[in-house]
Parts: structure tokens; sequence; C-alpha cells
DNA sequence: TAAGGGTGCTACTGTTTTTGTAGCACAAGC
DNA sequence: GCTTGTGCTACAAAAACAGTAGCACCCTTA
């Protein structure tokens, strides 16, 4: 586990604040469902994100590997068990989004 | 309820992606939190999201009206019956981050 | 043994987004 | 009139991101 650094933004440190301001970049949200269900190569998660720049998509997998919610091995890059945990709000937050988008 | 328009990456259209999009804004998170359990006029919810430049303050709680998540009257900005389904869900993520930020 | 294919990833330039500061227009209260 | 508070805009600088190319590495197959 890496260390806990300063949160862009609120520096009252709560790891709310922390989730908020990591999850709050572009793509994090994104590469976090992806990986939902499987693990993905770089390129192949890259074709996933819209065909994301590799500049952002590699900023972002070290930010959230160094988060503990992201780990990498031979066969790519996928879950931790907390970023398992985290997939199953993003999943909630899918199912909600249907009810939400079919507001009239 | 306003159009649903182009979501910035996928073109799929599906709830999630535009929800996932609209919430990896800048402040999103930070906004919706902020308002989850009081009405907040424009300066009282840039001192609460660190001194947010009101540019994007102002360009994220358009956004954030748009898609029917907030509202504003003469008391402020607050959540619509929507944002405040969706802050419920940011409240189960509070409690979450925190077993998440005790890990060893 | 070299040629190809796949991996993660970096370099570079240009565009987009965000920031930071100042201040405007309007309304209510005095 | 003047102040106070509201939401919000203008503008220039800084930071983040995009888009394209391509590198270094490790395999496999010829």
């Amino acid at each position: 586990m890496k260390a806990k650094t300063a949160v862009r933004g609120s520096r009252t440190g709560r790891p709310i604040m922390r989730l908020l301001d990591a999850l709050g970049k572009r793509w994090a949200l994104r590469i976090l469902w992806e990986l939902k269900d499987e693990r993905l190569t770089f390129r192949e998660l890259r074709e996933r994100c819209d065909a994301v720049s590799p500049t952002s998509l590699n900023a972002r997998l070290k930010e959230l590997r160094d988060l503990d919610l992201l780990d990498h091995d031979e066969s790519g890059f996928g879950h931790t068990k907390w970023g398992k945990q985290l997939g199953e709000q993003l999943m909630a937050l899918s199912e909600w989004s249907k009810k939400w988008d079919a507001r009239s």
C-alpha cells in the first residue's frame, strides 16, 4: 500500500474527499467500470474507453494503483479486492441510472 | 427536463455512461456531496468546495441542473429528488471509504 | 537470429479545461 | 443615496488532456 498523499483541494484528508477527488478525474470512473468483470491489457482498456489517449490512461492507472483499487499482472490490469468492492457500488449506480434516465 | 445530449466520449448513450461522464468532471461529485443535507448559496457552496473558481462552479452547476440532479430557488442550490437518490449512493460510498482508508 | 507480434508506456505538440482574480448587474434593506 | 448579498461573467495564466508517433521489452516462430 502506498502513502496517503495530499488531496487536490480539501486538506481535511477525510477518506471520502480523497475518494471523490480521485474518482472525479477524467476516465477514472470509466476505467473502474470497464474492469468490473474482466481483466484487460493496456490496449484493450484503451479501446473500451473510447480510445482515450495513452497519456491520460497511464496517469489514471498509476493513480488508481496507488490507491489500491487496481493492480497489474501478466494478464493485464484489474480490480484489487478494494476495487471489486467499489465496482459493486458502481453497479448499484448503474441500476439507479436506468431509472434516472427514464424520468419523464 | 432537458434534452439528453451527446456524451463526452462514448456514443452508446447508455445511462451509466452519461452519468459517469458527468460525475467524472471536476467538482461534480464534490458539489453533490456538499449539498447532500442542506441547500447552499453559490458563495457558500464555493467556500465548501475549497474556493473552487466561480467559472468552474457555474459550469458544473449548469450541467448538474440540466441532468435534473440539482435545482435552484430563492434559498440557493440543492438536490432534486434525483439528486437526493444519488446523494444516498454517495453516502454509501462514504461509509465504504472509511473501511478502505483503514486498510493496512 | 532475426523477424514479427504483442506488451506497457513515453515524447511531443496542440487543444481543451480549469484556475485565479477582478468585477458586473440586480435586488433588498436601510 | 449607500451598503450588503445574490448569481454570475471576463480575462489571462496554468494545468490537464488529446492525438499521433514510436520506443524498449519480451515472446514466439521461422
